[in-house]
DNA sequence: CACGGATCCTGATGGC
DNA sequence: TGCCATCAGGATCCGT
């Protein structure tokens, strides 16, 4: 998916334009990850007040509720004056005043859900168990530190699990590890208060600047506008298996971690 | 309950 | 219009 940084950037590239148009009219495709639940047409009339981000989700606010959605694996979003009629996997289609809100997931991992507000059960089942969003003023290195004591797990696996901290994916989670100097094999629970604060500042960075480049070192990512991602974030090991390290010039190793790869240099990533 | 693995789905790629 | 295996940005659910 869509890491944070494709998340927020998407979420940039309309959240203006869309901000007090009327929803008009509401379509959905193949099924997707979760049902919406609700019927569309009870969001017919209403209002979109705002977009906001929370970790991977964007939320709708509505005068008639919130909308949820998530990117999965290969989602993307489009909204524009005007659209084509929705190809074979174009999922969401939302007409509002101001333009036309689609969702384009071939894979259709990702979702939108209905919840008339953010404390209902549904958006808390969805939303409850995210971690502390990392460019937020709530993400401290201290407590940062603490909350990995709590895990045995490898760090780069507490990373992905977004119950620490939220919007690292696959990518930005070796990304990170790799500024680190942390060897993403290395259990949670065993980072110094150091290193926690090391990798704190490099999750911080490597998201923040993603944002500010707009976008992504993604290969299909586009946002909302239809742009599409510059490239400019060159990874320093995701997908460079066998490359010489940017740093060190030691050949960047890969290997799977709970179904996912990592990548990592073993000379400039202290186990 | 914490952890590891299977799972949802489609498309791209590379080996044969 | 070749076929098959493998892999891809995520995250939930289920068994141990």
């Amino acid at each position: 998916m869509p890491e944070l940084p494709e998340v927020e950037v998407t979420r940039l590239s309309f959240a203006g334009r869309i901000a007090g148009a009327t929803i008009l009219g509401l379509q959905m495709g193949k099924p997707l990850r979760w049902p919406l639940g609700c019927d569309p047409a009870q969001l017919l009339g209403h209002t979109v007040l705002q977009v906001r981000r929370r970790g991977k989700y964007l939320l709708l606010d509505t005068t008639g509720g919130l909308l949820l959605i998530h990117l999965g694996m290969s989602g993307s979003l489009v909204f524009a004056a005007d659209l084509p009629a929705p190809g074979k996997h174009d999922h969401f289609d939302m007409r509002t005043s101001a333009g036309c809100l689609r969702l384009h997931d071939p894979r259709r991992f990702g979702a939108v859900v209905y919840a008339p507000g953010e404390d209902d059960a549904g958006a808390r089942k969805l939303l409850g168990r995210l971690g502390v969003e990392p460019l937020g003023p709530d993400f401290d290195a201290l407590a940062f530190h603490a909350a990995l004591q709590l895990r045995q797990t490898a760090i780069k696996q507490v990373l992905l699990a977004g119950e620490v901290v939220v919007g690292v994916g696959n990518i930005y989670a070796s990304e990170a590890l790799f500024m680190a100097g942390i060897r993403p094999t290395v259990r949670a629970a065993r980072l110094s208060k150091p290193r926690a604060a090391r990798l704190h500042a490099a999750i911080r960075e490597v998201l923040a600047q993603a944002v500010a480049k707009g976008g992504s070192t993604l290969k299909d990512f586009s946002n909302a506008q239809g742009e599409s991602g510059y490239f400019q974030l060159e990874a320093r090991v995701y997908d460079r298996a066998g490359l010489p390290c940017k740093v060190c010039g030691a050949p960047i190793r890969s290997m799977r971690q709970g179904q996912r790869s990592t990548f990592f240099c073993v000379n400039c990533q202290k186990p």
